[in-house]
Formats: structure tokens, sequence, C-alpha cells
DNA sequence: CTCTTACCTACTTTGTCAATAGGTAAAACA
DNA sequence: TGTTTTACCTATTGACAAAGTAGGTAAGAG
């Protein structure tokens, strides 16, 4: 598993901002009811989004989230590797080179790192402008 | 983390048995100690290379486990997927499609679906003989 | 019949993911 | 002013799988 549920989610609930358009700001509770996401968890993927700058959060009556791009200005990969930490396939790439003491002679390290390239490409080059065109297909 | 210790070893064991050719029988003691290995944990990942028919199995003085084809023989792909059960990128696709009640309408499915597709085709794509080759590079 | 090896069943530990609980701070509104 | 609505913060729990351990039995060679 390379992505949990942190990372859909959050990939859920800038969908459905985006569909919103970026005129309202729309509050947390409608997002986590309409998606049927645990309100409290959600809590922690919206700060999350919100600290990086993804999106605009506005307290009080009428407040809520907003996105603060076009839809093209998100790439999938960016918001993934940001509510998963990382989208490394296996521990040996997630930290530096040191992090395996047979990291020099492994047969496998060059494979590792050329999928990792592989998934961080596919990612990168997918925005949320394609995943909303995606359902007219 | 798409492939965890058990998948890895598993690879490294392969790697291991083809270097030593097809005419012995490597006992699990010696690979372990190579590859600095847990004994015991390493037996549970031979049982279900040796079930599989990956490798040839012989009890006794002098036996232990030996490759039964050629490195060609052994997608990457194939060792994977038997050892770590899947190499599903999400857990939407682990299952059939009716797993998850928002498949119909999901826009990130398609995606999920291609990544899949795409990992696959990368692990067999890649044959035992070609992470032998690695290490000339 | 003893030694070496594979094979089997069950358990423990550890860590992360997912979710929950119970608050505080900011903004609008009456 | 104070009440409601919202975001934001810190800590904890529960479930589950991954990683590793323990203690055996069965097969085969010498």
């Amino acid at each position: 598993m390379i992505v949990s549920t942190k990372g859909r989610y959050a990939l859920r609930v800038m969908v459905y901002l985006s569909q919103k358009g970026e005129e309202d700001y729309i509050p947390l509770k409608e997002i986590a009811e309409s998606e049927g996401i645990s309100q409290k968890y959600l809590e922690t993927i919206m700060a999350v989004l919100s600290k990086a700058g993804f999106v605009d959060a506005v307290h009080g009556k009428g407040g809520g989230y907003r996105l603060n791009r076009p839809p093209e200005g998100y790439t999938v990969g960016g918001i993934l590797k940001l509510t998963e930490g990382s989208l490394a396939t296996v521990s040996c790439t997630t930290q530096g080179p040191a992090a395996c003491s047979r990291a020099s002679c492994c047969q496998a390290l060059p494979m590792w790192e050329r999928l990792d390239k592989m998934v961080d490409d596919f990612f990168e080059g997918i925005t949320l402008a394609d995943l909303l065109a995606e359902q007219e297909k």
C-alpha cells in the first residue's frame, strides 16, 4: 500500500472543493458529511492542507475552506506527498543512501530508485483538473 | 511502502541462490548468515518460496535450497507478488470493484488502476538475471 | 541411531494507521 | 457584550499487520 486513507481523503476533499469553485468557503462539517468521512479525522487532514497553503481557511460563520489556485495548479503528487509524508515504495529509499548498510552492494537498489522516480513522475503528471475531467470519459 | 521486508528478503535470497548456481543445495543457515537475516524469520519466507515451486528443497545433510530455473526464468514481479500477497498501491484496488461503495463515481479510481498496471508492468519486466547484471553497470 | 536439515504451529513484540476526546482561539452576528 | 459558528490544537485509544521469536516434528544422509 503506497497511499493510505489520509492521502485518498485529502485528494477527495480537494476534488470536492474544486467542484465548489473558488467563491465560497466550505465548512469542514459539510465536506465530512458529503464525503462520508469522520469529521474529527478530517480535521487533522485539513490542518495539514491549510498549513501548507494548499487551501485558504476562515474562522466563524460563513467560514470554512477554499482552494486558492485553479485545479490545474495542484498536482496529485503534491497533495499526496504532503499528506502521506512520502511516496517512497520501499524503506530503503526513504532516508539517504547511508540508511542501509548494504546499499553499496545492493543489486536491487537501482531498481527501487527507478521505481520511485516512475511513481513520482506519474503523480506529478496529474493535476486536479485531470481528475475532474476523468468523469466525463 | 509497497514492498515490505518479506518481499525484499525473498528477492535477496533469490539473488543469492542464483549466484550460487543450480548445482549445490544451500542450507537456510548459510543464507541467513550471509545476508544478515534472522534465521527463524527466513524460514517462513523460504516455506512460501518452496511451496510455490520457486525453489527445490532437500532435507538432511547436504540439503538446503536451490533454484530450479535459470535466473531469466524468474521475474521480480512473480517473486514479490508471491511473498507480499499483492502489489496493489491502494486498498481500493485490492478487492474487486464492488469493494468501495464510491467506486462507481470515484474520480480517482481510473488513476489507481493505471498506477497498479504501471507498477505491475515494471516488476514483470525485470528478471533475476537483470538484477545480477545490474552490479556491473 | 544420530546428526543435519526442512517444515509446522503458535506466540510476542512493535509500530503505524485510523479514529476519538476534549479542549482553545478567531470571526461573525444579534 | 456574549453567543454561535467555525477553525485549530494536544493527547489518547483501538485495531491491525508487520517483524521477529519459541519450541517443536518430519525427512533424509551417513
